[in-house]
DNA sequence: CCATTATCGTTGCATTTGCAACGAAGTCAA
DNA sequence: TTGACTTCGTTGCAAATGCAACGATAATGG
């Protein structure tokens, strides 16, 4: 009709995408472990970088401060992390796994990568697709990332 | 720490991806005519589409019927859309663009290409990314993209 | 040392979102 | 035709989101 294919357009097709492939997963962890996307991606972080401050995931995690600021009173309140003051810098606060939250990390983990597999799975290209998104991700200012 | 890597799992990645890529060009369309990402949508589809119901955009444009319908009620005051109902069913709703909100297109349409282009400008294996993209939507049941 | 400035985490608030429920309109079979 | 069932678009509402402000703490410069 006019000029311009929205389901050709670039940043259209892989929000589509990337809305459908999260969704799937968030749905295992909520039914799961009641969590939502903002508190599986702070778990997940503290899975990975030990005890950090709530602006390293919000730098990290591609989470506004007030998210995870949030995430983590619910989480706490649910036991699977913990909050203390940074005792070297009383602005930070330093946030940690739990015995509960490494167990439940210990859950999620395998399942996250058995579904990230079931998407690739006899995808033809997956690997260069996998390379292609991380240098874009380093295009796109992910220095951090 | 854990055995699980947020970094490089593939939901996280594209999530990340598709928010910073959608984020650069929403800013464009928002600035310049107070459109949110919704009502974007909303006016390429009917560029692309031509007369079409809620529905129909509903089920193609990833979007919630309310989020259809409440861009198409912003949309039709700000008068880029009109809604007319369709004679042969009482119950749909025909939206078609109007002069002014063709002429909005015809002004946005480039820059979606150029900011398209300056993604994957100079990055290697864009034609293969793409095409991975194109497959992975049409592998994740999006059957009628 | 003090005053200014910057940073961190929380909170308030307006907007957006997703979901369910609803009325209106259409379909279908008895 | 009637009655039950389905579909469409809108609306209500609770939860989530993004942004700005705030108090508290640190860093900086004179």
């Amino acid at each position: 009709m006019s000029g311009f294919d929205l389901d050709e357009f670039l940043p259209y097709q892989l929000a589509v995408l990337a809305d459908r492939i999260s969704r799937g997963f968030s749905t295992l962890y909520r039914q799961q472990y009641g969590l939502s996307v903002a508190e599986w991606r702070v778990v997940a972080h503290l899975g990975q970088s030990g005890v950090v401050s709530v602006r390293e995931i919000h730098r990290r995690a591609m989470l506004d401060k007030s998210q995870v600021s949030r995430a983590a009173a619910r989480l706490e309140s649910s036991g699977y992390i913990s909050k203390t003051a940074n005792p070297a810098d009383g602005r930070l606060v330093s946030l940690a796994l739990t015995g509960k939250g490494r167990a439940m990390l210990a859950d999620l983990a395998p399942q996250a990568r058995a579904y990230e597999q079931s998407i690739l799975a006899g995808f033809d290209g997956a690997t260069e697709f996998r390379d292609a998104v991380r240098r874009l991700l380093e295009r796109q200012g992910a220095s951090d990332l």
